[in-house]
DNA sequence: ATACTGCCTATAGAATTACTAGGGAAATAC
DNA sequence: GTATTTCCCTAGTAATTCTATAGGCAGTAT
């Protein structure tokens, strides 16, 4: 598994905010029973969506959350990068002192690269506003 | 990760008993020391690949493991699939009783399921010829 | 003041990963 | 036949990650 729910539940809310037509803020509470997805847990994901400036959010009655820029500003890899904290098929591809010892001479090692950009490739070439599309593939 | 260590394992060890010149079989301590992998834990990965038919296996004296192919007859993805029993990306594209109930209607499932079918693509098209040759990418 | 909302820290059950332990069974060498 | 070498099988387990849950604090509108 390369997405976690985390990921997935964080993808399935921008888009839910992306199909809102007015400006209005969305609560919590109302893109959870819509998601069908644990509001606890969704709080957890939608502070960090908060703090990296992917949507705006205003406390008390009337607050909640929704999008800053165009649907189309904002690609699948950033979010999913965002929440997960990495998109790395395999641990073999991490740099710095985790490093895998055998990486230099390691004879699947390319195809691991190759794959990681693959799939970096993919959900950067994609958008929330290619999600909102029927036919987007 | 969508590739634990038993895959990327498996994976050295079918590379590592292709590189064998001659048709001897090869115990599992010198693959293990050879590759540096936990002597115990191999012995599951290479009963799983014996068990399949990916390798021949020898008791006694003198036996071990060798492959009953030639290496480009070994896709990646046949070996991975193998001893990782999948390479789903996400649980979303799984089907049966444990399906996702909205994947019906869920905007982000074709994403999904585009890149379970390119990443299955990816490793079926890599053998362990591919491999094992210096410039394969 | 009250109701509503997001923000923060801590905790915890379940599942998965990555091994480890200890024997048993087959083949070979002597 | 006995000893040695090797693969085969079943369990168990420490560590990690995943998927939440609990409870209070802080900001905003009426």
């Amino acid at each position: 598994m390369i997405v976690s729910t985390k990921g997935r539940y964080a993808l399935r809310v921008m888009v839910y905010l992306a199909q809102q037509e007015n400006e209005a803020y969305i609560p919590l509470k109302e893109i959870a029973e819509s998601e069908s997805i644990s509001q606890k847990y969704l709080e957890s994901i939608m502070t960090v969506l908060s703090k990296a400036g992917f949507v705006d959010a205003v406390h008390g009655k009337g607050g909640g959350y929704r999008l800053n820029r165009q649907p189309s500003l904002y690609t699948v890899g950033s979010i999913l990068k965002l929440t997960e904290g990495s998109l790395a098929a395999v641990s073999c591809t991490s740099q710095g002192p985790s490093a895998c010892s055998r990486s230099t001479c390691c004879q699947t090692k390319p195809m691991w690269d190759k794959l990681d950009n693959m799939i970096d490739q993919f959900f950067e070439g994609i958008t929330l506003a290619d999600l909102l599309s029927e036919g987007h593939l």
